[in-house]
DNA sequence: GTCTATATACACCAAAACGGGTATATAAAA
DNA sequence: TTTTATATACCCGTTTTGGTGTATATAGAC
């Protein structure tokens, strides 16, 4: 059944130590877990993934520094054959197809206990795929549901959108943003425009209240 | 030192059974402690208390059915005794008030360690308040800091004026608010103006904002 | 009984945003 | 090479908002 090389040597990257504490506590008398190392962020994880031989990372999303979404795209792009199982409380069906697009193998949520960890990292070391049931329920449903295929298809706004959306939420006006990103008014106006326009909106106020919800801010 | 009966038997409400699994090993071995109970939510807090003999409860804030502020006060109220810790990630000042004021006895983050989560163990036990030297910092800054002063006599929206920004955020026009509250236009005027200059903002965009950052949507 | 907060309503003028266009340059994608 | 996406800029007329006030009725607090 195993075919990868056994004891797995783990890396735990999360930013709250009592969960790395208390995870390390949880695995260390694992028969197939090797060496336990822990980070508090995702720089410290490149760095520790070219000093040390690690076969699996569990990483959290919420970091300082650099975050697990980043993390995992680089540690992929350096080192594709470390697994990647992600532990988090956030399991918006939108954040787990950004993590496994990035790619990672595993993807679970903090409410899940022990056993299924241990699964989890040993389906990703035998190079499957493995998401909480819970999680993958959420996905169903979400990919059987018409309605979402707009979040899919997620209408994004471009960087210069973006720059634009986080003054006016700041209270800016057209002509003070204009000044500050040496601009034309009518050119920022357009910008305006143009996401109320995509984004099916009525004016500036639902436009900040769509950016918020959207987490652009 | 120690004037208080050992062992102590905790119980720890998390939703996060990793959490709790990590917690309960990290814990499990330590002398001091007695039997340890866990639940995932608030309202089995009240349920366990009243079947076990608990003398500590280590406790999330973000938990579903009930939530650590209101299971900290109903506690409180029936068991005055049972001395509570507070393990949150988040730390805004605003937050560890509101959990002081409800009772709690201790505040630290999780990015403790193991040996701070035992010393706030021990310091409740006897009598005395523990917060994070990390989150007291903030506190200091927090009351240090004279513009913050407003946060704390929190200006607050009436509940005329919540109605309105909410029908704000979601795009209607002061005409359109109007006609749904069966007010003059004016009037909605009126109260937009108040919010704004009570408030010390700029325009309705950032109104918007306001009202998101304090969680009034 | 006075003070204060709240909800209501109005006036006037200036500034900003909105709606609905057009248009050009550039770079990337098909 | 043609199409598409993006960033830029402009016009015009209408609607909304912002700034600065005033004013009345009502309910609680002191």
């Amino acid at each position: 059944m195993e075919n990868y090389i056994l004891p797995i040597n783990l890396l735990i990257a999360d930013d709250h130590q009592l969960f790395i504490d208390g995870l390390t506590k949880i695995l260390e008398n694992e028969k197939i877990i090797g060496e336990i190392f822990a980070v508090n962020n995702g720089k410290e994880v490149s760095e520790t993934i070219s000093l040390q031989s690690i076969d699996c990372i569990i990483m959290d999303i919420n970091m300082p520094v650099m975050n697990g979404l980043e993390t995992t795209k680089q540690v992929k792009l350096s080192n594709p054959e470390i697994k990647i199982i992600v532990v988090s409380m956030q399991c918006d069906v939108s954040i787990v197809s950004k993590m496994l697009k990035a790619g990672a193998d595993g993807f679970i949520n903090k409410d899940t206990g022990k056993d299924e960890l241990l699964t989890a990292i040993n389906k990703v070391m035998g190079n499957e795929k493995y998401i909480s049931p819970a999680i993958s329920r959420n996905l169903f449903s979400f990919f059987s549901e018409k309605k979402n295929i707009s979040s899919e298809n997620e209408k994004q706004l471009t960087a210069r959108e973006l720059e634009i959306i986080k003054l006016i939420a700041d209270g800016l006006t057209n002509q003070e943003i204009a000044a500050k990103l040496f601009l034309s008014t009518m050119t920022v106006d357009t910008h305006r425009k143009n996401m109320i326009a995509k984004l099916q909106l009525k004016n500036t106020a639902s436009l900040v209240k769509y950016a918020f919800e959207h987490k652009l801010l």
